[in-house]
DNA sequence: GCGCACAATATTGTATACAATCTTAGACTC
DNA sequence: GAGTCTAAGATTGTATACAATATTGTGCGC
């Protein structure tokens, strides 16, 4: 079986329940940038969407907001979180700190089984991109580097970098400025080869490099967008 | 102004209204080992004590259970969290990954009013252990490292450091073997002294020496995980 | 006495009703 | 016409009622 991307791939299920749907399609959508920053979740709207009462959309806004997708505001509501350009800034920072020494353990730790999942991922985001999927591809790239977190098995590291890679998306809905993802995809694979020779100093250093490419795709000076509406964008699970 | 050592200073204000003040005090009543990993927080109990409604007593929970506090499990209620013998290897490691060098981060942001506050920390935390108060020590030690974090001006990054002085607690509470914390203090200090001279280098290393410290002060060969739903410990509220 | 099935109880999960707060529209004043 | 005050509407916060599930206790058969 190939790699699973299913909805409830990006936040590990600590909630279970009719919640977790709700969850898991607005982490989707956000994580493909079709929920952009700053879009209003109201309570009775995702409840009609969903057909669910309040309570369980506000355990669901509940969970987003403490991934920090999502921003509670006491008495004003649910909004997808609009990280500053310090916060961007910050995010990378800790993704530097934490992603190349984590691709070293991945290289250490590396099977073959592991690097066709990686190689998998990256013909899906292929795939994507071919097929004029912008957010998919998007979102296939950032899960590209939770995978590899995984491989590092260190589940508390891989958590955060989870958090930090679900962050970026925002951050790549606000600030990216170049239109082309092609570069990401030769990163990535020559992240998986020097994975699967287990050349731990090279894939740190090809990750180091990495993460500094896609930070200067960004453009970090700018500030926000308007918001949006949502009814186009979600709909009931099938 | 002294340090502010309030309830709510542990976790920061995601959630506001009386649902924090459930949060704050049991984050408390875990920082100080007094509530203990396994034991068993029903809701209705909680309400009474805190005279408010179940809604609010699980939006507590919930709150806590993304700290990692709190372990929910679906139809059988909420528990303090139990690390495990790995996930204590994890949050040492990834400590050990982080603060060594946001100490050093914190060198070169150094105030006098910081280090002021830090040795004023330092000295609540002997004051504590003087009077006894091993809990409130505990609590101290741990929060001696967040100060630090903060000092380094990283939200990002102090908020992960946050989270896993969080789950040391809880850790330290499950597999302390030493009795004396008399060590700390001194590496405490030394911290202080490093970071006040503005010394990077010095207090990179010093941090990293310290937490390897506390790492081999723990028992992380056990692997009994008594079943525990112990009712003895759960006594009839204060 | 032991083990299992089933009923009784307790606890958690979800929906709904009501209260509190914010937003917005309209009218009034200047 | 701009500003602001007020009142109506809309939205979120909290409490409570009911449903679903797990736990506990009891009785029966062996």
């Amino acid at each position: 079986m190939p790699t699973k991307n299913t909805l409830t791939d990006f936040i590990q299920p600590t909630l279970t329940g009719p919640s977790a749907r709700l969850v898991a399609s607005l982490s989707l959508a956000i994580h493909e940038n079709k929920l952009l920053p700053g879009t209003k979740l109201g309570e009775d709207e995702l409840g009609d969407i969903f057909k669910v009462s309040r309570t369980v959309v506000r355990t669901a806004l509940q969970e987003l907001s403490h991934a920090e997708l999502v921003e509670l505001k006491r008495n004003r509501g649910a909004f997808v979180s609009q990280p500053t350009v310090r916060e961007a800034r910050e995010v990378f920072e800790a993704r530097a700190l934490l992603e190349p020494r984590t691709a070293r353990s991945a290289a250490e730790r590396m099977t073959e089984e592991a690097a066709a999942r990686l190689e998998a991922h990256i013909a899906a985001e292929h795939a994507a991109i071919e097929a004029g999927e912008a957010g998919k591809a998007l979102r296939l790239s950032g899960h590209f580097h939770i995978e590899i977190s995984r491989i590092a098995d260190q589940t508390t590291i891989a958590g955060f970098i989870e958090r930090l890679v679900a962050r970026s998306s925002l951050i790549i809905a606000l600030y990216w400025k170049r239109q082309s993802a092609l570069c990401e995809k030769h990163a990535h694979h020559a992240l998986v080869d020097a994975l699967r020779r287990g050349d731990g100093a090279d894939a740190e250093e090809l990750m180091k490099s990495h993460l500094l490419d896609i930070l200067t795709a960004l453009d970090l000076r700018e500030v926000v967008q308007p918001p949006i509406d949502l009814k186009d964008i979600l709909r009931p699970a099938p």
